[in-house]
DNA sequence: CAGTGGTCTAGACCACCAG
DNA sequence: TGGTGGTCTAGACCACTGA
């Protein structure tokens, strides 16, 4: 009889659950602290614990935990401050070759789809992790005389060196959401599926795009900045 | 007997189903088009209806699929490339008013985490769809004559326009991925919970943060750009 | 080994939308 | 009203970790 709001639109029980949870975590928690099992977290809140793990997915997509099989929950640490196009980068050459060109990265540069490009295949490193992906696409017709019999890594640390010689006078940056596939998931040392950051570039040289690049940043972990900013980068317990 | 390989590490069944989709959709559909439902997509796949859905949460998360409660599981169109810091962005003011400086915003603004700061809440508008929202916080002591008796929306556009009038020399700005809680998913017309990228930008003058403002974008249907670039905004049908 | 999170199932009911 | 996606349950088993 008679309650005075008007039956409230019933929020799901997940999203209730994150906000208790999100007080909890701030108020009582702090990085690196170990939750109390799901099952039980479950069982305290009376939820099943499909429901239950509802929630901690939202809280994980946040980048305020962090769920460790055969560990635990964890509380994550604030989210790595990362640079970009910022002197000073400290990046891994993993991979390279020429490869056909997909659509996308064919659009992006005036060839032909399936035309070769050369590629670059590096993971970026920031106090001490690995924090993402970087595969670079420029095109032969750039970057003409590589010999044929060096490795791999030798040809993509060619590839970087004459891509610096050009003489770029403009980027243009996208960031999107995406999901790492295999590749990148390997790369980042994660399962598939993880969230990422999709940072693409299109470097440009009087007015033309003369190479681009597809960065993957774990969205969980890292905060992309821009400018000068994003200099307290911290240490992961 | 005699696999040749090592028994494959077994991949999950949601995300090998989840690649026989993005195959599928990739092919044999095009945006806008309605995809079976998913009782009908499981007993397909031979899988249970939460299996099949999680594979269709990574896809929605990838902006390939929408879905609408009553209506089907769509192929989603392009992501609206959103232009940030571009002339000719499109705004509308939505609220405004003076509140108590959260932490995160005391920091940036160098105050006392509590003190009074002076807020402007705003939609944006690109092709017609709203794709973000943002909050601006500015301290009153650099907006300081501000009648108290206007209207929040007034105040919001005089707050507005006396930002405007400081002499801003630099912007620092991060990204990163967020869920929208209760009011920014409303302004955003979604449920709470929704992906986000959050957009931080930094207003300095003189080497000082004057200004700070905090966006938040439809992760599953946009892409921010930087530079230049974005400029293919398309129609969602 | 015991304990953790990860995956998967089968089924139920609800909220929303169109005709 | 019938069909859609959204939520929730109870239970099972697997994969990984550490002691």
């Amino acid at each position: 009889m008679g309650t005075t709001t008007i039956d409230a639109p019933a929020e799901p029980k997940y999203w209730q659950l994150r906000t208790v949870l999100v007080r909890t975590i701030e108020d009582e928690f702090h990085p690196g602290e170990i939750l109390p099992n799901e099952r039980e977290l479950s069982a305290r809140f009376g939820v099943a614990r499909a429901t239950l793990r509802q929630a901690l997915d939202q809280l994980e997509l946040e980048g305020r935990l962090v769920r460790r099989r055969g560990i635990g929950t964890l509380i994550a640490a604030p989210r790595i401050g990362v640079p970009v196009a910022e002197p000073g980068e400290s990046w891994r050459i993993v991979d390279g070759g020429t490869v056909k060109a997909t659509t996308a990265v064919a659009d992006a540069l005036g060839l032909e789809a399936g035309a070769p490009v050369h590629t670059v295949q590096r993971v970026r490193m920031t106090a001490g992790h690995i924090v993402g992906t970087e595969t670079l696409f420029v095109p032969p017709a750039l970057v003409p005389h590589i010999p044929g019999f060096l490795k791999e890594t030798s040809r993509a640390r060619a590839v970087l060196k004459q891509f610096q010689a050009l003489e770029i006078d403009g980027e243009q940056r996208s960031v999107e959401l995406g999901v790492a596939e295999e590749e990148q998931a390997r790369l980042l040392e994660r399962p598939p599926g993880i969230p990422v950051l999709v940072l693409t570039t299109r470097y440009q040289a009087e007015g033309v795009t003369v190479a681009v690049a597809v960065s993957t940043y774990r969205a969980d972990t890292c905060r992309l900045t821009f400018g000068d900013s994003g200099v307290e980068v911290r240490e992961a317990s």
